[in-house]
RNA sequence: CGCGGGAUGGAGCAGUCUGGCAGCUCGCGUGGCUCAUAACCACGAGGUCGCAGGUUCAAAUCCUGCUCCCGCAACCA
């Protein structure tokens, strides 16, 4: 049997999730769903939490909290979306769980025996105030413009990793798709950042500097693992690398799926950082990374202090669950940011779900009311045929989830042509044959779109299955105002 | 000359690789229908396809130059 895995990024917890996290989730769910329920694979998906930041440190001091507690709160508002969305992942990895501290340690004595990992003086722009690094690029005229002071040149001993020694192998591996970067445009990115020159990164931090807070590098005290080795190995330390587990053997070490679904913003660590450092551990690469592209509200930037956050829950109240998966999924195009807003939302809900696939389910079911429709196996996949499954089931081996759902919708509104250019309730006066004939294609066609919804609305897809079956009308997706 | 993406009717997008009547959804107008969630279906108005050149019988599509917008630009998820 074929076997499939599948990971969300793992999010940091020093506040509540957003729209963006919940469509990546949802996203995720989908190619999971698709591998799992419709192509019958034995898959396995994870998501999880990034909680060894400094910037939940620095998070649970303002809100006067212990790091402890800070943290669990937060995962349990990231761990809600699960049900809120119906989100079908296996796991949520924590990166606070000894599993984990272990895996990222194994990985890091692997580097280490390769030769991977050496000593250098960091040298960088620290403001007293936030209490952290700056980039050149984030100061105004030489200053922190939170603090408007200017930041201490300190010099630090970290632990870097020799990425520039992956540059060749990496460039191989992405050209050839043997790491396949999705879309296309993403993997013409790295390979032109690959050829300006990999540069070895930092992934130490003094223990003083991260508070004490995060995975102790093995074999010496003072040092705390930076994002990177900690991170990223999230991956295989939630499938117990540390044990080398089943899991792991199963899903990592015998799989050929191996897939990161991530946003655009963190590419270049998923694509090079990452496949890097697991060349010198002697680890196998991902086979897949596929970049989404991100949400706006209103055409701005998700943000706090603009005041235009959208919280997960918000949409599946006024749309309930198969309605902000659906939006969620067709508001974030393949190639491009996308935007959402109350009003957007309404109309496409309106427009594709209820007007659409909602009111072809009523009209067929009530049409079909006094007939005893039965079909074969044969019929259905006939049927599913006809209603674009190919090409539907070819955009999402692209991962193009929006295109899927757009030939979907156009399914939804050939059925409804079809019905208004047969006219089943005059034929159901005076001409039974025909009659019976127009409404087993409808419900063909019906229970095939039901059976391709499966990935994107579960929910909605069981009920027209249900309401085929029983004849009895239900409203799937009521018309908002 | 840092890298990548984008500019197509009021809005959102496809089409560009492989040149050939400019297409889809929403919104708007008119008509039809009544099985259905005031839903559905048909027809229509609306675009010099960012700008300027070039190649070609023919360019949104290929070539050259330019303008504007967005993301990334390295240890920042």
């Amino acid at each position: 049997m074929n076997k499939f895995y599948i990971t969300t990024a793992i999010d940091y917890v020093n506040a509540k999730p957003h729209v963006g996290h919940a469509a990546e989730k949802v996203q995720a769910d989908v190619l999971a769903r698709y591998h799992r329920e419709v192509l019958g694979e034995d898959t396995y998906f994870l998501s999880g939490s990034d909680e060894n930041s400094l910037k939940n440190v620095q998070g649970a001091k303002k809100a006067g909290k212990t790091v402890e507690d800070f943290v669990a709160e937060n995962v349990g508002y990231f761990q809600d979306l699960k049900k809120q969305l119906n989100l079908s992942y296996d796991y949520f990895i924590r990166t606070t769980e000894p599993r984990h501290f272990a895996g990222a340690q194994k990985m890091w004595k692997l580097m280490d025996e390769a030769g991977d990992l050496y000593k250098k003086e960091y040298k960088g722009f620290y403001c007293v105030g936030c209490e952290e690094f700056k980039m050149e690029k984030d100061l105004v005229e030489g200053k922190c413009p939170e603090h408007n002071c200017e930041p201490e040149v300190v010099e630090e001993e970290n632990y870097f990793f020799r990425l520039s020694r992956y540059q060749d192998k990496l460039k191989k591996l992405i050209e050839s798709d043997a790491i396949q970067i999705l879309p296309s445009f993403r993997k013409k990115e790295m390979l032109s950042f690959i050829d300006q020159g990999l540069e070895d990164f930092s992934v130490s931090r003094s223990r003083k500097r991260a508070e004490n807070w995060g995975v102790p590098v093995p074999g010496d005290e003072e040092q705390i693992m930076y994002v990177w080795v900690d991170a990223l190995s999230n991956y295989i330390t939630a499938l117990d690398y540390a044990t080398e587990g089943d899991l792991y053997k199963k899903y990592w070490l015998e799989n050929e799926n191996r897939v990161h679904v991530i946003g655009k913003g963190i590419l270049r660590f998923h694509c090079i950082y990452w496949p890097a450092m697991l060349l010198s551990a002697g680890l196998p690469v991902p086979t897949k990374v596929f970049s989404h592209e991100y949400l706006t509200i209103d055409n701005k930037k998700i943000s706090k202090t603009l005041g235009n956050v959208i919280e997960p829950q918000e949409i599946v109240d006024k749309f309930g669950m198969d309605g902000a998966r659906y939006l969620l999924l067709a508001s974030l195009p393949y190639r491009s940011d996308g935007d959402i807003s109350w009003e957007k939302m309404t109309e496409k809900y309106n427009a594709d779900l209820a007007n659409g696939l909602g009111n072809l389910v009523s009209r067929i079911v009530k049409l079909s009311e006094n007939l005893d429709i039965t079909y074969t196996d044969q019929e259905l996949l006939e049927a599913l045929i006809k209603n674009n499954e190919a090409e539907i089931k070819h955009s999402l081996d692209e991962f193009d989830i929006e295109r899927a759902l757009v030939l979907l919708m156009l399914r939804v509104r050939e059925a409804n042509k079809f019905i208004e250019e047969n006219k089943p309730w005059e034929l159901a006066k005076n001409d039974a044959a025909k009659f019976a004939e127009v409404m087993k294609k409808l419900n063909l066609d019906l229970a095939a779109i039901a059976r391709l919804l499966v990935p994107f609305l579960p929910d909605a897809a069981n009920k027209i299955k249900k309401v085929l079956a029983d004849k009895e009308a239900i409203i799937l997706f009521q018309r908002i105002k």
